[in-house]
DNA sequence: TCTGAAAATGAGGCGGC
DNA sequence: GCCGCCTCATTTTCAGA
């Protein structure tokens, strides 16, 4: 669709540090003026390279602390029982994140959650009722030591 | 540090939901002039509630179509081991996310990587040389049914 | 903490190269 | 595809309630 060069693929990098870095700053940056760096980045959100620049919040300080992996087996494997299982697990919204997996399992769920409690009663009321379940396995992150949504930057 | 009340919080969704609307439509939005806005935003970055304001990158079309999660089990449990183990483990471009875990693995690692030739070498050249590691076991993922990193917005 | 307004900065569009 | 200019919108600061 798009055949982003060298050029936007420094502009991708410095949006990534900073989604409201302004175009004037971009410009500076690749040695631009701003009227192609303006475009530039219109193209890349057209095109889908950027899918959405967004604030990160921090669960902690929102009463969202609890993180868990769930994996998930299910009974059977028709294309129907996949697409059904993952229709009812999207519309959660304390998870934050569903992949159809290759493995011994068949999906991975991040929950985030309040707490240890409330991970309980969204287990009893929601998880349980996700259709078709074999079986499920729950891990808790006991501390995060690294959460990077930006590909450009090294660390 | 801060105690956000209802109107912090909107203004936390409206961010979640587009990090570059103008303080003009949030104020619109809240009821509020844009003053209070202006400076309500500032508080929230400062105190750390908003970590960062960035720009999601669809990793597909940057040539890191591939997402991995490994299960980590580390030899030894000693307070340097683990830390010695972050330590490495976050310095690999790749390593998105490591999380130190409950359960019967330590660390679960997400990886982005180009295709599967180019997890090979990851694991040849880094990941097996990681410190103190007992065992390693990899998923990848399938299709990826949710992502989603703002909190506020109900699915 | 809020309103409203002024000053500074940025975005987005146009003609020309 | 790029530059510089122009106009409008937005951000940011300030006085005052």
């Amino acid at each position: 669709m798009y055949n982003p060069d060298r050029t936007d693929l420094e502009i991708l990098r410095l949006l990534e540090q900073d989604g409201r870095m302004s175009h004037k700053v971009i410009a500076q940056t690749v040695h631009k003026s701003i009227t192609p760096v303006h475009s530039r980045i219109s193209k890349l959100e057209k095109s889908g390279f950027i899918r959405k620049i967004t604030a990160l919040i921090n669960p902690k300080l929102i009463g969202r602390g609890l993180t868990a992996y769930t994996q998930v087996l299910l009974k059977v494997h028709s294309q129907e029982s996949l697409e059904n299982f993952i229709a009812e697990a999207v519309k959660i919204k304390e998870v934050m994140e569903c992949y159809h997996m290759t493995g011994t399992f068949d999906f991975l769920l991040r929950i985030t959650i309040r707490d240890m409690e409330a991970y309980n009663e969204l287990l009893l009321k929601q998880l349980s009722n996700l259709p078709a379940v074999a079986q499920m396995q729950t891990f808790f992150v006991i501390s995060e030591a690294k959460y990077e949504t930006a590909y450009f930057n090294t660390v």
